[in-house]
DNA sequence: GATATATACTTGATATATCAAGCAATATGC
DNA sequence: GCATATTGCTTGATATATCAAGTATATATC
């Protein structure tokens, strides 16, 4: 039995965890503006759009199916649909079939993509690095490992 | 001139601030929906609609200028116009005029909104903590007060 | 004390994401 | 080898957020 009355022992705990939530949500609200006011500017990119032009950037053959990178977006396969439809229309994005399974389409970053994206990394990385420069540098990682986890909690019981 | 052509010295620190952008982007989606999808089989809340009672709950007199609570929220004022709208006609915040100026509304938490909050906490911290549980306990805090001063840092400048 | 500017909102048009449903193609079970 | 999932993806309807523009009040300037 809880023999403390007033404070059970998870009272703590519950409003540090939601703090924290509360917190990742600004957090997230607020980089993510600044960072699409800076790429809208550029080249009518949304720091989504260019979200997948990197994510292609570093894959093997700067290509991702579409699952794979909905996955890595955090987003639906629906999501990804339609954000990948005007890429393709600016031909930063081509779309290739996969030989051994009819049902996978491939989205691969072109050459005039794959330029974009460098002009576009010089707008992002100030931000992005002004927003982390008051990190202590050294827990950069620790912090970006502890995201990772984050985002990476199992999906499946829900 | 720069002298380095290869590395330079900037370049390690950019992609490690970007890695943390994208982390901290499929990190609030992830736990986001699972937030989301708790509580709209509770009573059809939004995480959003809850972080509307909550900060409420929290302020004096429970309750806040709609500018300060999309300043929380780190939306617009427009956002909190649309999102205080339905939770308006549910009764569970309702809008309160200042005597001293016209110009700035209040939403006010009602009993029944206090009283769904409570219920709404019985979804929310399970996950929110769950999420959390991953951090060494001791960094729950650093990270929660980075994340905050990442959400602070200043916009003007944009 | 009239004019100009800033603040606190609201609203119309638009973008973006979701969910649910559907369609093919593949994999699995018998 | 045939029925039954499961997977990968698209599409229609809908929710939610933005921006730009507009309204009304308050504050500052002269």
């Amino acid at each position: 039995m809880v023999t403390q009355p007033k404070t059970p022992p998870a009272a703590r705990d519950s409003s540090e965890s939601l703090e924290f939530c509360l917190r990742l949500n600004r957090a997230y609200a607020t980089l993510t503006r600044r960072l699409d006011n800076a790429l809208s500017s550029l080249h009518g990119l949304s720091f989504s759009d260019f979200m997948i032009l990197y994510y292609l950037d570093r894959a093997p053959e700067s290509r991702l199916r579409r699952i794979d990178l909905a996955e890595r977006l955090g987003v639906t396969a629906s999501g990804v649909t339609r954000s990948l439809l005007p890429l393709e229309k600016l031909c930063l994005v081509t779309r290739q079939p996969d030989p051994r399974d009819a049902r996978v389409g491939y989205a691969s970053l072109t050459e005039s993509g794959q330029q974009l994206l460098q002009y576009a990394l010089v707008s992002v990385v100030p931000i992005a690095q002004e927003a982390v420069q008051m990190v202590p540098a050294e827990q950069i990682g620790a912090l970006s490992a502890l995201l990772g986890q984050l985002a990476g909690i199992n999906l499946s019981n829900n």
